[in-house]
DNA sequence: AAGTGGTCTAGACCACGAC
DNA sequence: TCGTGGTCTAGACCACTTC
């Protein structure tokens, strides 16, 4: 038991249960000690040592289980956390002129496998586009998505000459959920031809429906020019 | 002011603010009410409201400052979480059963460019590893990977023939920090002869760098084989 | 049945940062 | 300066889960 500096804040809890995790002072499958115990040791309540030892249940280091009390993961599970921002927004980031042109508008019948993907009903109205977008003046996105009209009616009037319906749909419609699919494919002659790159070269490949409360607003299939990384710390 | 059920929990109150916001009732850039008064409206303490809108804020949803309240963020930057598992966790959860072959361990003089990478200094000792996991004896991912020996003295030493460098690095310095790069690139003939594809497929790959406590320990490519996505949702 | 974590309360003090 | 969120407390009741 060592002295305590002047006041315990959760952080100085979490931080130095972690410390006796990561030292092996309590390895792998330890049951820790109880919430009331620590809070004796430390010195503070127990809604305080709660605090830290929720934000390490968080963070997956531990398992909590009532009655059974707080065990140090076996397996430490890492989760990577990144952002999806705007296109836009992420273009400009790099410091780069950001630029938009839309290929293709049209309302259509949901084609099969869409209504598998997003269980759509038969003969589901959508709106498809297709569209680029530059990086100083460089193709950086192409971006093939359908919208369910049934969600959002306005998609068929909406005119995305000037603005991206990744914007557009960002400002107008939130959801609720999403799954992202990220993988390496080789581009197909109109994605090629979109981004400047030759038929079949290796392409990051973004796939990605979104619903809102239930009803599936958008699938949507982005392609990334040569040389694109997705970056992420933990 | 609507009549509140029984008791009104934290979950309650989060769910009810997203609702408003989702329902642009308070728009983006709304200044919303502080936590005194939420807490009136609901009829639960501060510390109720705390919770519910330190949630929101770790979400992505809003903005808080002291004294400056809290505010509906412009951009809903949503964040997307995904697991680093076990190679062969990920393999066995996929049903299918998991092998391992050494292929390459070699200790080394560190080559400049990962000098570079990890901020080495000159003439640094590397353990160099290349190997193989496989999801019913299919090639799954191949590794190619330098670990640092001043951090990890005992790779020279191990026997990595049964245990892969993943699985045991895992063990021995569990809670590291890492960077990780994802991107597609096209088989070179290592590649492409360890996933069985042709020279030239597109292959989805993997670049992590890790840290322990500032110093570097490992430097790991991960390519997987043809049809690899990785999933997340949030 | 009993022990552990999950959550709420009412009150308090503090620190940041907009004004 | 001073209002707002950040955090802590001491106590309480509850829910889950193991025993």
């Amino acid at each position: 038991m060592s002295v305590m500096p002047q006041k315990v804040g959760y952080r100085d809890i979490k931080q130095e249960v972690f410390r006796r995790i990561r030292n092996n002072e309590w390895p792998p499958g330890t049951l820790l000690p109880g919430e009331v115990e620590l809070a004796a040791e430390f010195g503070c309540a127990r809604a305080t040592v709660n605090r830290a030892m929720q934000e390490l249940s968080d963070d997956g280091i531990i398992d909590r289980k009532r009655k059974g009390g707080s065990r140090v993961n076996l397996t430490p599970v890492r989760q990577v956390t990144f952002e999806i921002p705007l296109v836009r927004s992420e273009v400009e980031a790099k410091g780069a002129v950001y630029k938009y042109e839309l290929l293709y508008n049209k309302s259509d019948i949901a084609p099969l496998w869409l209504q598998n993907q997003l269980s759509l009903p038969v003969h589901s109205h959508v709106q498809h586009i297709k569209c680029i977008h530059f990086a100083d003046d460089k193709p950086y996105q192409y971006e093939d998505r359908w919208i369910n009209q049934k969600v959002v009616p306005l998609a068929s009037e909406f005119d995305f000459l000037k603005v991206s319906p990744n914007e557009w749909l960002i400002s107008e419609v939130p959801y609720t959920n999403a799954e992202v699919r990220f993988s390496a494919t080789s581009a197909e002659k109109p994605v090629a031809d979109a981004l400047g790159v030759g038929v079949g070269e290796p392409v990051f490949k973004a796939e990605r429906i979104t619903w809102l409360s239930g009803e599936p607003v958008t699938f949507v299939r982005l392609y990334f020019a040569r040389g694109y990384e997705m970056i992420a710390s933990y």
